[in-house]
DNA sequence: CTACGATATGTAAATACTGACATATAACAC
DNA sequence: GTGTTATATGTCAGTATTTACATATCGTAG
């Protein structure tokens, strides 16, 4: 979906380039979309009126195009964010592992588990990186559901519930795996 | 991923219409597909030798094609149980609404996230229900790795987790936008 | 002087996925 | 009688997504 590009840009004018970076880093843990998928969603999101560009040249470097969210933009994305969400299951790759973890080795399953137990810690020890600084820098816009601050810490909270939870369950997959007997 | 039909199909025989609503059922709460997608899946399988079918004429009802995994589909599934998964990030529109939720109306937002609430709190409520149904039943088998039962409980156990992470989550967004003035 | 990474924007091909279209029978409820 | 649900299998169109191709400049590290 666009609105995840509208969102961002309700919050600052951004190149395709910039927008790209952008999901990488910042939609990253619930996210993703690279620059291929970035240009075409721009030009479909002009040609709906929801974003407008202005070219910049620039002396040194490829002229860039900045695209604004437009009024219109900002009425669809204040509609889509309280709309109801559909019910769509969550594709996980490492789950249906999982299920059919019985017909595996177990060793192997259970060193697969522990890297990725090690991965979502890492993860997670980022993301409390993260909160530390945005409850110091942010302590007073945080206090207030109404600003970009918080619902940007919204969402790290939840990057940082769904990381924790998922090293656990890792953590317990892989130590029932390592204390059977069968290799 | 055509290895959730292998998985599924590891455990029993089904046809394509057995196998649509295990799916729907069982890999429910992390994976999903349609018949649509299934029944050409299927095929695919099948050209690839990893499952084999067989036609089953029946009296009063369509012809249907039950389909067995084939020995070289066990090696394959066997092969990606323990191979590494690949890094993609969890899309979840939720998370997003919550990282533009800033811009909408708060008691609506709120709404939206007492909502979300509820239906991971039902969830949560089924699944519980079917944890205590599988440690009555399965008590033996749960307590080796090597079963399809525990295969099936630590599926069950992520889903646990993942709907009470989520539940609360939705609970603390939902709180916060309630507490504020600005309508 | 060569390779790589950052900046900057696109297209093309292939795969994956959703939703609608399409058909056929039997059982059961209203 | 009529509508719905369950059984049973498929296709097709459109959208979404990933991966690779394609180009161009500047700065920096080797």
């Amino acid at each position: 979906m666009g609105y995840a590009l509208l969102g961002l840009l309700a919050r600052e004018a951004l190149t395709g380039y910039d927008l790209t970076s952008r999901v990488r880093e910042r939609l990253g843990f619930f996210w993703g979309a690279g620059h291929s998928q970035i240009y075409p969603e721009l030009a479909k999101l002009e040609e709906r009126g929801l974003v407008s560009h202005r070219p910049v040249e620039q002396a040194e470097r490829p002229d860039k195009k900045v695209y604004s969210i437009t009024a219109s933009g900002m009425q669809a994305l204040e509609a889509w964010a309280v709309s109801p969400v559909p019910e769509r299951p969550t594709r996980d790759e490492l789950v249906l592992k999982a299920y059919s973890s019985w017909v595996a080795d177990q060793d192997e399953a259970a060193a697969m588990f522990r890297e990725e137990e090690r991965r979502h810690g890492e993860r997670l020890a980022r993301y409390e990186e993260i909160r530390g600084w945005m409850e110091r820098e942010w302590e007073e816009e945080l206090r207030d559901p109404g600003t970009p601050q918080f619902a940007t810490y919204a969402t790290l909270r939840r990057g940082l519930g769904y990381e924790r939870e998922y090293a656990e369950w890792c953590r317990w997959v892989a130590e029932r795996l390592e204390g059977s007997a069968e290799g």
